[in-house]
DNA sequence: ACTTCTTATTAGGTATACCTAATTCTTTGT
DNA sequence: ACAAAGAATTAGGTATACCTAATAAGAAGT
């Protein structure tokens, strides 16, 4: 009863992604997040439903305490895999969601448990994302938007809700990565850009992008 | 037409590996290698015979040139995996099969290069086998099996063909790992035992095992 | 030469996970 | 209240990679 597919882990992953920023997940949603057809979403979701992973309602999908349980064993081996890659085999924070996408089926427990040993049990993937122990525990820290600070204010980055290369290219560039210091200089208004101050240089950041940065 | 599957890869290994001590290699022992039914690998090697990976004649399936060059890529990342294992994660020998036999169809080339670096572009895997080089060179040495020692020569371990963990756990037991030096102070007649001396201690070693240990 | 054993293939079927096209169900604007 | 738009599902189909049972082909033994 407990066959689990790399298919089954990736549908469990991309709901509990998609969780995170709207509760019930939506079928189409969840499609558009693993690229696939509505349909091929819907079939499956009535699956995961069968074997008591997700409930499925009106509203959308959400993981059952089972569901919840193996989802966060997978973001465990991806965050984990993340790591492996920035850490020891010098990849950078750009390169690795794919490869760790790939990775995070292919790792049994014991490799789970001698890569966070090699790494001296990271708390967080190269992005800040907490990484659950192996209880499934995760800390999470109490987080807002870039986008909703106030001129003048001050934060640290804790963690940066994109997997698009390009972007965090784009972030890194411009030091916008976890634990770094950034101040609000200036918030323009009707929804414009933010004018931020990272260890001494200025820039002009879109509202956009700056949602995806959560900063404490 | 460049589709290759992880059970492809893993078919073109297995036949591969199997073609190093019976060239054209019969489907029923491709079919238990793979521990998968006759027909079904019957099946399968019809599919790479059309992708012009395999040839099949009479006396079994060979790999063409593209499927050689296609078995050492997927060689090449198995055995950097199994030693990615032992080397940064600690793992032994004997662990390190199943789970390198996943990973290598989840790292891509870039992956590769990277893990080769970071070893210092290993020669040889933990077991002692050659590891591929980027264009699929390797260079063999010129081995002869342990089992067809003369008594009192002596001889260095190149590699041991054998991936069952119970054995290479004994056979690690014994001290009887690649670079060591082996004396046979004695052959029993009639295929009996062959008696060993490795690093100060003196062993039994059965034929059919020590047929495994390949030295120079 | 013929029977037996082994090896390989064909036949027929299953499970998984995807697709497009068509349909139904749900909002939402007027 | 209702038509149009949007979201989800049903219907019908494909590809891949397995399986067992039955059959055919090849090798070996008497
Ligand atoms: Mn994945
Ligand atoms: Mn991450
Ligand atoms: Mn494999
Ligand atoms: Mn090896």
């Amino acid at each position: 009863m407990e066959a689990d597919t790399p298919r089954i882990e990736e549908y469990l992953e991309s709901i509990y992604k998609l969780q995170q920023e709207q509760h019930p997940v939506s079928t189409s949603r969840l499609a558009e997040h693993l690229k696939l057809s509505a349909p091929s979403v819907s079939e499956m979701v009535k699956k995961l439903a069968n074997k008591r992973l997700v409930n499925h309602t009106e509203k959308g999908v959400c993981l059952t305490d089972e569901g919840n349980t193996m989802a966060k064993r997978v973001v465990r081996r991806h965050r984990l895999s993340e790591r492996l890659l920035t850490d020891i085999l010098g990849y950078k924070w750009d390169e690795v969601h794919d490869e760790a996408c790939r990775l995070e089926h292919a790792i049994s427990p014991q490799m789970e448990d001698r890569i966070a040993l090699s790494l001296g049990n990271p708390k967080t993937c190269p992005h800040g994302h907490p990484i659950p122990d192996k209880d499934g525990v995760l800390l999470k820290e109490k987080v807002r938007p870039l986008s909703e600070l106030k001129s003048k204010e001050k934060a640290i980055i804790v963690n940066v809700f994109e997997e698009d290369p390009k972007m965090l290219q784009y972030l890194a560039s411009l030091g916008l990565i976890p634990d770094v210091s950034v101040l609000v200089e200036e918030v323009a208004p009707f929804g414009g850009p933010l004018i931020v101050c990272v260890s001494g240089s200025r820039y002009a950041l879109g509202r956009e992008v700056a949602s995806k940065i959560k900063v404490k």
